[in-house]
DNA sequence: CACGCGTGGGG
DNA sequence: TCCCCAAGCGT
């Protein structure tokens, strides 16, 4: 296997973008919120609303100190309205367990609700400089065409950590810098859709390229069909609740023109079991 | 381990 | 237009 980290770390110098959570100083705290939002949610949808939620709960004692509910109304759009409720969960574990400092063992932060493989390592990385492999989509990606040779990568599996800290330089610093250049190869140059060989700065060191390109056949698990499902008609209560601020609706009036009467109860049900959605007197309302 | 979980932008 | 996709996690 070629050395694949020298030119990553030089492509990274000269074409990183400038996002707010790579600025010097940014926090532990900023990053672990900038993760749990950049969970399924694009960049450009996050940054607005990371620098809302940091301007009003600086810390995680901050955010702890107020109700979920608060969590779930500042995450707006963002979409998976449960991550606002892990987040603020994590937040008064933090509080509780850890002197309310965002934790730098990875063990640590794996215990904290909402934080998984990747999220626990990408803090411990980018926020503290430790040295670990950092694993997302892009870099599965991009291990699965630059090393093995194929078009996309199967779904996420043990031994993509393995074969991520295979690639990982020695210095803690540029251990670091590989992992986030993996990251931002995937998402810039060697994208899901399309790869970018122009530009790629590996790409006479990529192995599904020296084997022209062969379609191997794509094992991603499919997105689930979201027109007429259950994802969707909590999705339209949601909408039709947010939309009525503060005041709860008669149940029969939330998304009432939902064609399948027994699913739009289905998401109900669902969604306040989640806690995303309060029963009072019989109406709903979102959380206060 | 495969599935359920929101929302919106871009090719 | 419509379909695919987006820094995953908990169960």
């Amino acid at each position: 296997m070629p050395d694949l980290a020298t030119p990553l770390i030089a492509w990274y110098r000269d074409n990183a973008r400038d996002l707010p959570w790579r600025a010097e100083g940014f926090g532990a705290w900023g990053v672990l919120v900038s993760e749990f939002m950049l969970q399924q949610t694009p960049v450009a949808r996050v940054i607005p609303l990371l620098e809302a939620w940091l301007t009003r709960w600086p810390t995680p004692t901050a955010l702890a100190a107020d109700p979920p509910a608060a969590a779930v109304a500042q995450w707006a759009n963002l979409g998976y309205p449960r991550r606002a409720l892990w987040l603020h969960r994590a937040a008064v574990e933090i509080r509780d367990r850890h002197d309310g400092v965002v934790p730098r063992e990875v063990e640590a932060l794996l215990a904290l609700t909402g934080i998984g493989d990747y999220t626990a390592r990408a803090v411990a990385v980018f926020a503290y400089g430790e040295r670990h492999p950092v694993v997302d989509t892009n870099t599965r990606r991009v291990i699965a065409r630059a090393v093995d040779g194929r078009s996309q990568p199967g779904p996420p599996a043990r031994g993509d950590l393995a074969a991520m800290t295979a690639l990982l330089p020695r210095d803690d610093q540029d251990a670091a810098i590989v992992n986030a250049a993996m990251m931002e190869l995937g998402a810039l140059v060697c994208t899901a859709r399309a790869a970018r060989c122009d530009v790629c700065p590996i790409s006479a060191l990529c192995a599904w390229r020296a084997a022209g390109y062969p379609d191997t056949g794509d094992l991603r698990r499919k997105q689930a069909a979201y027109e007429g499902s259950d994802r969707q008609a909590r999705g339209a209560v949601l909408h039709a609740l947010r939309a009525a601020p503060s005041h709860a609706l008669p149940a029969d009036d939330v998304a009432a023109d939902w064609p399948t009467p027994a699913q739009r109860d289905r998401a109900i049900d669902s969604l306040i079991v989640d806690g995303l959605v309060e029963v009072v007197d019989g109406n709903l309302r979102l959380p206060q």
